[in-house]
RNA sequence: GUGGCUAUAGCUCAGCAGGCAGAGCACCAGAUUGUGGAUCUGGGUGUCGCGGGUUCAAAUCCCGCUAGCCACCCCA
């Protein structure tokens, strides 16, 4: 047989082992237990989607060209993976009728999304998110809520300090205006941009805002700010967004460069980085309020505001900032059968799961190698079973921590190990 | 899309002025007349990523490829 490669995982993607279930449960249920405080449910959509809806939400950007996971044509239907869940539940709040219930509608959803980067640190090509929505309720104060939400899961699953950011984008009364503003002031320059961004320079003007590009960095101190040119409704909400979250003593950095670059993207944006990052770093969260959305998917105009956390990178975080969590035993008991005793060692088992967690160990090795292995998963106790005790329906139970042993009846297991 | 680093046992890695492929961990067994942890003893499980080149001789030097990691760019 010719060798070959051992098979491995697809790139980019990764195994949550079992020594790392516990923490990522801890930030899962860390999630939905904010979530619920807040008194937002649960909603579960697909992971596939029409390719329509995706392409709506994000337009014919080159993510949508480049990143996005499409299923080979099946029927009629072209499809793809999600690559964000905001779209979906967007979707989901029209067609299953919630828009029909008392509004807003809160909703949280936790998942696993898809996007075809190159993978590095913290980025993986199938990665989880937490994302939290507040459907058809306009007001500055749910935009505040989910940013107090967001703060808080932060908090509680240990991600350490934190750093958010906060800035108003306008909406599509005063937005024009402003990039109008921001074209004028940017063409004189455009021979001394970078190619990229002489493109954007008409085509999604937002974008030169948060350019990293460094002989561009000059240029953005003198650019026109979009808060000083918001329209007067804009204008107050983005007031009442800050006062609102003052006054809930959350502290925060106006970035006038934080920016969406699709226009179904209105008023409030917001990043939470890791604290003690400089620089680049890639955000823990961030959202918005995306009052054009709905309309963007075809259904009446409705606003929302939410945001999206990243699982992968907040487990990270967790992790290095020593969160320690004990991972538990694979099984309190474990049945050593000595010989060929496995329908007996199957039944004992049997017997002791009614009240702990059994395994049977059927490998055929030597007592003393049962033993190791039932020590190293952590075992609590042990049912030692020779052919004789079988025969009697007998057995020995060890206690694993003082090595006390006795003799007894296996209906006598269940009252023992309770 | 661009760049840097890496690739040797199941895992982490050493070996690289070219000369018989190694350690720790893990695993198996024994010391213990078949009862765990501590200790000791024994056991190597390998196409040195793949393909070429240089050489008497290549894990080691050179070229190409592939894969992984990291960073930049990007990130609905």
């Amino acid at each position: 047989m010719p060798r070959s490669e051992p098979m491995k995982a697809a790139r980019g993607v990764r195994d949550i082992l079992p020594a790392a279930i516990p923490l990522w449960r801890q930030a899962e249920e860390g999630a939905a237990d904010v979530a619920k405080r807040f008194g937002y449910q649960e909603i579960a959509t697909p992971i596939i989607e029409q390719l329509e809806l995706i392409q709506r939400a994000g337009e014919d950007t080159d993510a949508v060209a480049k990143e996005l996971y499409r299923l080979e044509k099946r029927g009629s239907q072209d499809l793809a993976l999600r690559p964000e869940a905001t779209a979906g539940v967007v979707r989901a709040y029209f067609e299953g009728g919630l828009n029909q219930g008392p509004q807003p509608s809160r909703l949280y959803l936790i998942g696993p999304m898809f996007r075809h980067d190159k993978p590095q640190k913290g980025r993986y090509r199938q990665f989880f998110q937490f994302n939290v929505e507040v459907i058809g309720g306009g007001s500055a104060g749910f935009d505040a809520e989910v940013i107090e939400l967001a703060g808080a899961w932060l908090d509680e699953v240990g991600a350490g300090d934190l750093r958010l950011e906060l800035n108003s984008i306008g909406d599509g009364k005063c937005r024009p205006a402003y990039l109008e503003r921001l074209k004028e002031y940017y063409r004189p320059l455009k021979s001394r941009l970078h190619a990229d961004s002489q493109l954007r320079l008409e085509r999604n003007p937002l974008r030169l805002l948060d350019s990293k590009v460094p002989q561009e960095q000059p240029f953005k101190a003198g650019a026109p700010k979009i808060t000083d040119h918001l329209c007067p409704e804009c204008a107050a909400h983005w007031a009442a967004v800050r006062r609102l979250l003052d006054a809930a003593g959350i502290e925060y950095q106006v970035n006038p460069y934080l920016v969406r670059g699709l226009d179904y993207y209105t008023r409030t944006v917001f990043e939470f980085y890791p604290g003690g990052a400089t620089g680049q770093q890639d955000a823990l969260a961030s959202g918005g309020r995306y009052d054009g959305l709905a309309e963007a998917e075809g259904w009446p105009s409705t606003p929302g505001v939410g945001f999206a956390g990243g699982i992968d990178r907040v487990t990270e975080l967790m992790a290095s900032s020593g969160e320690a969590v004990v991972a538990r035993p694979a099984a309190d008991v474990v049945v050593l059968p000595d010989g060929d005793l496995a329908v007996e060692a199957a039944e004992v088992a049997r017997i002791c799961r009614g009240v702990r967690s059994t395994a049977v160990d059927y490998e055929p090795r030597s007592l003393a190698a049962k033993m190791r292995a039932a020590n190293k998963l952590g075992a609590k106790f042990v049912v030692l079973l020779t052919p004789e005790d079988a025969a009697k329906r007998t057995a020995r139970l060890r206690d694993m921590s003082s090595g006390e042993q006795t003799d007894l009846e296996w209906v006598e297991l269940p009252t023992r190990l309770a």
